[in-house]
DNA sequence: CGCTATTCATAACG
DNA sequence: CGTTATGAATAGCG
């Protein structure tokens, strides 16, 4: 009866070369790293938006409030050099007018995704967060809503079934596609002297800790 | 001689009520998650888009390959159509972002409304759910990333140290902004009937653990 | 994927 | 913010 196991190991940060091996510490990390920005949003009340696209191609993203909003800003404060002249404030208001819309289209939904859930409230498991007096808001959604009992450790943990399981049906691709609400932002061409060297990070700090 | 320090103790996952508190702990994770999302960069090769936004309304981001780089592939599809700038269109436009916003604001309190009565039915806790949604762009997303060991270190240790004094200089802010604009989207056939949140949590996987 | 042994991240404190 | 004692995240395997 020796060790079952050599237990957690320190690793070299540097690419897993090992196929497998990658694609197993992926998994892991993406859902340990989801789980700390659902924590950090819960914690501290932050906004946050995480996308992250594995090596094939997949697409992950956990947002709050909604990946978009928090992109939307994002995008706002780096554009905000930009729409000086020409035609750009117009594409900003058309941009704006798009964005609004689009959420108004959303609001809608969830007004009456909210009454309809009412209605048949047994059915589906509906869950409540509570969050003083912030934004509060329900997203809206149209697949199978999988209610979590626990806290976040459901959540987590169904998150990660979804992830595991999710055999793509192809009719949900037509219902569930574009977050609208950003234009594809210009070449990014960092005529800023970056500190960062190359290696295509990128990092933006504002001022102040908070 | 009792103990120096009670060590870490499980909290409960639920808004820190405590100012001060509640802003060490934003500095801590963030600072961790920042490292958790660069570590998965580097040995997964995966690409992250990674913004937060603190209580306090301060921006951090992180990402590989740039930020705008993810985010354009996430917000891809957004694009939009949009050309003519005379003045009686920006009137227009102008006059339409209004009315729809004003029309959004009554959507929304509506919204509230029928959720506030919701939630009083049941305990508040969190709200949860997840979303299924279409792949993207299941297409090439190459993941090029040449993860260089050295600069990793300095890059950290650089964004480290800009995370535990960035209040001190200004310089960082005009070297790491990130050159965002906003471009005359291309057309796009669209067709999207995307549901997107506005508001609350939303998570977004792909299908497939990849 | 589930199970452990370990390394890591951090809640409390000072 | 720097330490210290613990709770968490996970590397290595089955």
């Amino acid at each position: 009866m020796g060790k079952i196991s050599k237990g957690r190991q320190k690793i070299e940060i540097k690419r897993i070369q090992n196929v497998d091996y990658r694609q197993d510490t992926f998994s892991k990390r993406r859902k340990g790293i989801f789980k700390k920005a659902s924590e950090l949003c819960i914690l501290c009340g932050a906004e946050i938006a995480l996308i992250v696209l594995s090596p094939v191609g997949k697409v992950f993203s956990f947002g709050h409030s909604s990946v978009n909003s928090v992109i939307n800003r994002f995008v706002d404060r780096s554009s905000i050099a930009q729409n000086n002249n020409d035609g750009s404030a117009v594409r900003e208001l058309s941009r704006r007018l798009t964005e609004v819309n689009e959420e108004l289209e959303t609001e809608k939904k969830k007004g009456l995704m909210i009454l309809d859930d009412q209605l048949k409230k047994e059915k589906l498991h509906q869950f409540w967060w509570e969050e003083p007096i912030d934004k509060l808001d329900v997203n809206e959604l149209r697949q199978v809503m999988v209610a979590m009992e626990e806290l976040r450790k459901n959540v987590m943990k169904r998150a990660d079934q979804m992830m595991e399981t999710a055999s793509s049906s192809s009719s949900f691709l037509a219902i569930n596609s574009v977050p609208l609400g950003v234009i594809p932002a210009r070449q990014d061409e960092g005529g800023t002297t970056s500190i960062i060297p190359q290696a295509g990070f990128s990092w933006d700090f504002g001022f102040g800790k908070f």
